[in-house]
DNA sequence: GCGCTCCGCGCC
DNA sequence: AAAGGGCGCGGAGCGC
């Protein structure tokens, strides 16, 4: 039943709403942006009632607001990806709420077996095929409105609130189906709280985001293209080709240098051709190969990091990424618009994002958690003796390895020792390793070296191999196929792939690391004067003001490491940052 | 003009 | 025997 929310019937529907523990709620957007609006919200209590409110509609801000001042302290809202409600819902009423459900996280941690989690992949496969008849609805208006880009919020009130009641009333039934399963496995419960805790701290951290220098992009772009276009001529005459040439194209690059100009092939691609990369670039032979590779790298710059952080930073001059909570299939984050994740550890770039004026930024690292998982699964006592001492992990692997001291291992050997190590977290096949190793040594590596460097890692590290086959042991003998690691985190395992095992579960317990100490930290933090702002993977970015920055790296820092239940050292480096993200 | 694959490449 | 960790994203090229 759809009920206009109105000044007059407001009170009694946040009495209604209050009077159960659960209620669904949704919104709909102008857009997926950051700062779209959300055009109508609903909330609709177990009984049927579905209280909603349009943008246009009397006191639309007024009421929301009321709802959730009303109900976050005394029931939990249930969602279908909650993230982007919070955001709007707070940008619409400057309240947000603090505890909710989300019944996408439910199926991600019950059904790691399915490949897709959206709500309506979820409702199809609990409950068969869905009514289409309200999407029917609202495609056939678009039709003959002859509207293109399918703008929903030109939408009747009678096509768009049936379709819109469906989703809240899906909502519902997929939520009361999984929540009840929680409780079927070890630990479950525990990290869906956890998953929740989360939420609420990355929409807090995504709201503050991170600083961009826009002067120096600027400048730094300009610097960019007007090299460019030089190495463009210079490329050109050098390379005889003319102007219609696009180096950019790794097909027309690989016909010039393979086809026409005879080079040796070193290395190919994933799908057999000859390949253009830095690394077979680096072994050509060409009086303009560096120009090539200087070209590449700015183009680099320009297009991964210069272009995207002007365009996203538009409104406040910050970066608001996205986090996803549950976009990797360990229990990692995924990060989007754009990726936080994977920015270059070059002064050139991290040059262009900023401290908050008057405050300090730190980076704290979480030391080395993946190799310390490896060793607290693997219970490996040279692995873990090394770690306990503090001293470089992959020079001592390579001394092992060796058979020499730690202190007459060349840098060549410690790459060795380094990729070993690393294959170990990753699951590594040979191919793989061998392309690793011949990335960090510089050398190309055959396939048959890094095969017998992996039976050499393993006859010296005989716990290691013995894990490794225990755990693809233990998923071929279920029938499940599903694995958990220490936190509770499920883990599908197809047939076929069971060496990924190892990675998933060392992968996934250095993610729930980090994401305990997310939900420790979020709490603590005022979100006014100091604040998170960014992760990745194992490490948290924060800022404060700078008399407090020993108080607030002090908690971080115990909240990150604190871990009686491991005995294997979890440390943390933090670095300090005062003006820029320049190391 | 859109959606797809391939390639390349950044991070942990 | 082969197996090739987890991601996002931009450009090229192609087919519709």
């Amino acid at each position: 039943m759809l009920t206009l929310l109105t000044r007059k019937n407001i009170e009694k529907a946040i009495r209604h709403l209050a009077s159960d523990e659960h209620f669904t709620c949704d919104t709909e957007t102008y857009g997926l942006g950051w700062l779209d609006k959300a055009f109508m919200t609903g909330f609709r209590h177990q009984d049927g009632t579905c209280y909603y409110s349009r943008e246009g509609d009397k006191d639309y801000e007024f009421l929301i607001r009321e709802i959730i001042i009303g109900t976050k302290d005394i029931c939990t809202p249930v969602f279908a990806n909650p993230k982007f409600d919070l955001h709007r819902l707070e940008w619409l009423t400057g309240y947000r709420f603090e505890r909710v459900h989300d019944v996408i996280a439910l199926d991600h941690l019950i059904n790691p077996q399915e490949l897709t989690h959206r709500l309506k992949a979820i409702g199809g496969r609990l409950f068969g095929a869905e009514e289409e008849a309200e999407k029917n609805a609202i495609d056939a208006w678009f039709i003959e409105c002859n509207d293109k880009k399918k703008e929903f919020w030109k939408l009747p009130d009678e096509i768009l609130l049936p379709y819109f009641e469906q989703d809240l009333v899906l909502t519902n039934k997929v939520f009361w189906k999984l929540y009840p399963q929680l409780g079927n496995y070890p630990k479950l419960p525990e990290l869906y709280e956890l998953e929740m805790q989360v939420v609420d701290v990355v929409t807090r951290m995504e709201k503050a985001g991170v600083l961009v220098d826009k002067k120096y992009l600027t400048k730094f772009r300009a610097v960019l293209e007007k090299d460019q276009a030089k190495l463009i001529k210079e490329l050109r005459k050098g390379f005889s080709v003319s102007e219609d040439f696009n180096f950019n194209s790794s097909d027309q690059l690989g016909d010039l240098l393979y086809n026409q100009l005879g080079c040796e092939v070193l290395y190919t691609t994933e799908k057999g051709a000859p390949s253009c990369n830095d690394e077979a670039l680096k072994h050509i032979q060409h009086p303009y190969i560096e120009s090539l590779r200087a070209f590449k790298l700015n183009e680099t710059y320009l297009t991964k990091f210069v272009d995207p952080w002007l365009n996203f930073s538009k409104h406040d001059g910050k970066l608001h990424a996205c986090f996803n909570t549950m976009g990797a299939v360990s229990g990692r984050f995924t990060c989007e618009m754009p990726n936080m994740q994977q920015i270059m550890k070059d002064p050139k770039i991290t040059r262009g994002l900023m401290v908050t004026p008057g405050k300090v930024c730190g980076h704290s690292d979480l030391s080395q958690i993946e190799m310390v998982g490896a060793a607290w699964y693997t219970r490996d006592d040279q692995m873990l003796s090394s770690l306990k001492a503090g001293t470089d992990l992959h020079r001592d692997t390579a001394a092992n390895l060796f058979n020499i001291k730690p202190e007459d291992v060349t840098k060549h050997q410690r790459q060795i020792a380094k990729g070993m190590n690393f294959s170990v977290v990753y699951g590594c096949g040979k191919k793989r390793l061998a392309s690793f190793l011949s990335n960090h040594t510089g050398v190309p590596v055959p396939l048959a070296e890094a095969e017998y460097a992996r039976s050499m890692y393993h006859g010296k590290y005989p716990e290691i191999r013995m894990f490794s086959y225990s755990v693809m042991d233990t998923i071929k003998r279920r029938r499940d196929r599903i694995i958990k690691n220490y936190f509770g985190r499920r883990y599908f395992i197809p047939t076929g792939k069971e060496y990924v095992g190892v990675n998933r579960l060392v992968q996934g317990w250095a993610a729930y690391v980090t994401k305990y100490a997310m939900a420790r930290i979020g709490p603590k933090l005022n979100w006014k004067t100091n604040w998170m702002n960014c992760q990745v993977h194992d490490m948290i970015s924060w800022e404060c003001d700078i008399k407090d920055q020993k108080d607030v790296q002090v908690m971080i820092e115990k909240d990150m490491t604190t871990w009686p239940e491991f005995d294997v050292p979890i440390k943390v480096d933090t670095s300090i940052l005062r003006d820029t993200w320049e190391a």
